[in-house]
RNA sequence: GGGCGAGUGGUGAAAUUGGUAUACACAAGGGACUUAAAAUCCCUCGGCGCAAGCCAUACCGGUUCGAGUCCGGUCUCGCCCACCA
């Protein structure tokens, strides 16, 4: 046994053994329970970053804990292959984007390796190849036939750097979630699934997943949006015409102080108006233009023009003018709205901005109304009661709402109505490195499905974008195909499916990855739901939401037995660095990366500045960040394994902070996280050295006793938090163990002794493994444990370990701390009693003072009451 | 504007149902070993005070024998959503 810790040599042994011996392959067997453990997978951008080793660090430390607590584990890795950065390089070095993909995977790959993750890697798969991606194109034509997958045109979000389509969820503040670029709208043909059908379900199913964190839910939950309202029409007769202007309201108990309708600057009512007004079609384009989403829209100023057009109140009968106005979202509801200017902030301010009247009808507490200025209590639905509204005075909200509802629908003019925020996902991309959509296009039969046996429409992967529009339009070997339907010459689709696609659904189909002859089969039922998924709080609307849909529609065409996919989602803190830069009086801001900066401390271990090491000039510094190359902050996770190995930059990793936190960078913690493993080598070293121990007396001296209590003391802690996934403690609990160990090595050399250290030494060597593998692989074999730890199982205290002669009580007077008292472990209510009022400190501090009460809390204090 | 979460030493953080606040580390200071350095080991380490003791978990108040934890209010920060009718 070598007697210095070279972790090198150690983890690359320890990764030979686990894979000859097959260690890590999963196998669908009935005589476990199962557990999956799923990564997010990662998009192959050339080499891991530390927010991927943290990540796959959590899904490894619970897929080696849960395999030595018994179950049968599968944990899996794959690639989301398709997508931009691809096409970007391409551009940048002319190398296809395929080439770059794959050379990026096998980098990767090989990185993942050496961080030692029990990783099932006969079930890697790639979205970009045609092996996985023929089953996108064979589910979207099921989609197609069940009317999920539909073709509309439609205004879009146009991302004009990466010139293509958004969907909604991908705009971000008006940009584009990617490219950070400005977002225009243009109107385009393309595919859209329905996940609007399943909002319902999407929404209530959200209470069937304790496991997800509040905030993920409520997150989505908000995204989908759903409110309770009133659809209903304003008739009116245009060109001799009778029409109906449909608009909703979640507020129709306020349907009598209506006193305009404002619509959308892209409704028909205001394209029709503004044939014969020309100021008025100015105002709509100048709309048009204007900004998508940007943050400050709420806040915009209320812009407004009238249609001339007047219509009929579906109650009254009074004549209301109709506006149109830049605070009417065209894709949310009719694209119209009824306005209240007494009850609804926006109307308010828009009534008063043009003159327009102002009408209460809804009382709150008798408080008096006034225009002057708004007021919260407006728009108080909870308290408000109808009045100055005929027949309907005296009602409440619910009241008013049933009873206008039935009047509306008794006239033909209206019905209660779900209304939902989510819209339906455009998955059609006008990109090149993306999956195609499995469409031809006949001059003759219109749009035809690739018949199933022509799968997969494969895409060319020696494409080289040049950054004018999609490279495959410019392919005559890929568009022009035969019409499966009537032979004759035709194009095929060259847009291709939304990357998002690609990652709702391949957590199934690694419980399948081999068979080629079916998108999923019994395995899946098998290992899904993943009983943990783990990855960023960025996914927790998008790709999270998404995989619900999809596994939800997959279900209803009969190809899985599953509501849910995950079970629990942990969402894990962001890596974080400190930012230091300077800013030249002229010019640019230059950040420096943390590596290349001293930072001087004073004799009390404050910061008292920062230098950069090349010149030894003051930079400043710019607060803590998510690592990021523009802001120059970037660890490279591939220097950390070089330098201190796999183990320590996973310790490291789990020790700093608990998983769902962010976590700051330290280079001197790592360092810390060096030295303690390399304590627990030299402890196993010098174990070793003692050799073979006999077994444990039934008796040990105290000390022994002692040090024993503390290693079970601290594992139950550890099991405590492993179960909760605090592993930030769990590494506490280590650190604890091998102090306690170092204690009874330094105690001396005895046959009770090593026997406690030998007890000592293999729970810290199995409480370690999930965090530090190699290590505990390596020293478990030196030891003669065994020959593998994986084999082992779980530690769990001794319970005599943990019983005591003597407990110590803490001792209170009136709840403040005084002294502390040592008595027999049974002892009874009244000796407690009779001690802790004999104690020369409670005496002291009772003054004389007869005990009112005295509480005590068995094993843990005694509090005197005065 | 709406929703969610968080504020504990110089720093990362701990404290399971209310029960010894600051575990475990990092940094810092002192010491041992060494020709020296690294490594290693030992000691100190919330604030004030000579001490007894007092004060400290963002701030103010409440409940309780006892509050970092529960309740009410205030402030600050972070994230998400945002003219959604």
């Amino acid at each position: 046994m070598q007697q210095k810790y070279n972790p090198q040599v150690i983890e690359r042994d320890a990764q030979k053994f686990w894979d000859e011996a097959q260690t890590f392959r999963a196998v669908e067997t009935g005589d476990k329970p199962k557990y999956y453990c799923l990564s997010m997978f990662p998009y192959p951008s050339g080499k891991l970053h530390m927010g991927h080793v943290r990540n796959y660090t959590i899904g490894d430390v619970l897929t080696r804990y849960h395999r030595m607590k018994g179950f049968n584990v599968l944990q899996p890795m794959g690639w989301d292959a398709f997508g931009l950065p691809a096409e970007n390089a391409a551009m940048a070095n002319g190398v296809p984007p395929a080439k770059w993909t794959w050379d990026n995977i096998a980098y990767m790959r090989k990185q993942l390796q050496s961080l030692g993750f029990a990783i099932d890697w006969s079930r890697e798969l790639a979205t970009c190849s045609p092996d996985y991606y023929r089953w996108n194109q064979w589910l979207f034509l099921r989609l197609l036939e069940k009317g999920i997958a539909y073709k509309k045109t439609q205004v879009v979000n146009w991302d004009p750097v990466d010139q293509t389509v958004l969907a909604n969820e991908q705009v971000i503040d008006g940009k584009g979630w990617r490219t950070g670029a400005t977002v225009e709208k243009r109107e385009i043909p393309g595919y859209y699934l329905a996940i609007t059908k399943y909002a319902d379900e999407l929404l209530s199913a959200l209470d069937t997943l304790p496991g997800w964190p509040e905030r993920v839910k409520a997150m989505q939950a908000n995204w989908i949006g759903k409110s309770y309202g009133v659809r209903f029409a304003f008739p009116y007769t245009l060109d001799g015409k009778a029409e109906k202007l449909w608009v909703f309201t979640t507020r129709a108990d306020t349907i009598m102080g209506v006193t305009f309708v404002a619509v959308a600057a892209e409704h028909p009512l205001a394209t029709q108006a503004a044939k014969y007004n020309t100021k008025l079609a100015g105002f709509i384009a100048q709309c048009k233009r204007g900004p998508v989403m940007e943050a400050d829209l709420a806040t915009m100023e209320k812009k407004g023009m009238p249609t001339g057009i007047f219509v009929e109140h579906p109650l009254s009968g009074e004549k209301v003018e109709v506006w149109v106005g830049n605070y009417v979202l065209m894709g949310y509801g009719e694209g119209a709205v009824m306005a209240v200017p007494a009850h609804d902030e926006r109307d308010f301010h828009f009534a008063k901005q043009y003159g327009l009247p102002i009408r209460p009808v809804i009382d709150v507490g008798g408080q008096t109304f006034s225009t002057g200025a708004w007021q919260e209590w407006y728009a108080d639905k909870e308290h408000g009661i109808c009045s100055n509204s005929g027949k309907y005075n005296g009602m409440n909200h619910s009241a008013a709402v049933d009873a206008i509802a039935a009047d509306l629908a008794a006239k033909g003019l209206g019905e209660k109505q779900l209304l939902y925020r989510l819209r339906d996902w455009g998955v059609s991309r006008q990109r090149y490195w993306g999956c195609p959509i499995p469409i031809i296009h006949c001059p003759d039969c219109g749009d035809v499905p690739v018949p199933d046996k022509d799968l997969p429409v494969v895409l060319p992967e020696d494409c080289v974008p040049d950054g004018s529009g999609n490279p495959l339009l410019k392919r005559a070997d890929f568009v022009n195909c035969a019409c499966p339907k009537c032979g004759k010459p035709a194009k095929r689709e060259t847009d291709t499916m939304d990357t998002f696609v690609d990652s709702s659904w391949y957590y199934l189909r690694y419980a399948c990855a081999d068979n080629a002859s079916a998108m999923v089969d019994e395995r899946v039922n098998y290992w899904l739901p993943a009983d943990q998924y783990i990855g960023g709080i960025e996914h927790a609307i998008l790709h999270l939401l998404y995989s619900r849909f999809w596994s939800k529609a997959m279900r209803d065409l009969g190809l899985v037995k599953l509501d849910e996919p995950f079970k629990n989602l942990l969402t894990q803190g962001m890596v974080l660095n400190e930012i230091f830069f300077r800013k030249p009086d002229t010019g640019r801001i230059t950040y420096y990366n943390p590596a290349d900066v001293d930072v001087a401390v004073d004799d009390k271990g404050n910061r008292s500045g920062a230098v950069l090491r090349a010149d030894g000039l003051p930079v400043e510094s710019g607060g803590i960040g998510t690592m990021s190359k523009s802001k120059n902050n970037g660890v490279d996770p591939q220097a950390l394994i070089e330098t201190y190995g796999a183990d320590i930059a996973r310790f490291y990793m789990m020790f700093t902070a608990p998983p769902e936190q962010t976590l700051e960078w330290s280079d001197a913690s790592v360092e810390g996280a060096s030295r303690f493993l390399r304590r627990v080598w030299t402890l196993g070293y010098e174990t070793a050295q003692r050799g073979a121990a006999t077994a444990l007396p039934a008796e040990l001296p105290a000390p022994l006793a002692a040090a024993r209590r503390e290693i079970h003391a601290v594992l139950k802690q550890a099991n405590y938090d492993l179960g909760r996934h605090q592993f930030n403690t769990v590494a506490s609990a280590a650190m604890k163990m091998l102090n306690a160990l170092e204690g009874v090595l330094k105690g001396g050399n005895s046959d009770a002794a090593n026997a406690v250290l030998r007890e000592g030494l293999s729970v810290l060597l199995r409480v370690l493994s999930p965090i530090t593998p190699h290590i505990a692989h390596q020293l478990w074999r030196d030891l003669g444990y065994g020959e593998d730890i994986l084999a082992a199982p779980w530690p769990e205290p001794d319970a005599a370990a943990l019983v005591e002669n003597e407990i110590e009580l803490v001792l209170q007077v009136g709840g403040k701390k005084r002294g502390d008292l040592r008595v027999p472990r049974d002892a009874g209510k009244a000796a407690i009693e009779a001690a802790v009022l004999a104690h020369p400190e409670v005496q002291k501090f009772m003054a004389g003072q007869p005990a009112k009460k005295i509480i005590i809390v068995p094993g843990r204090l005694v509090n005197v009451v005065i």
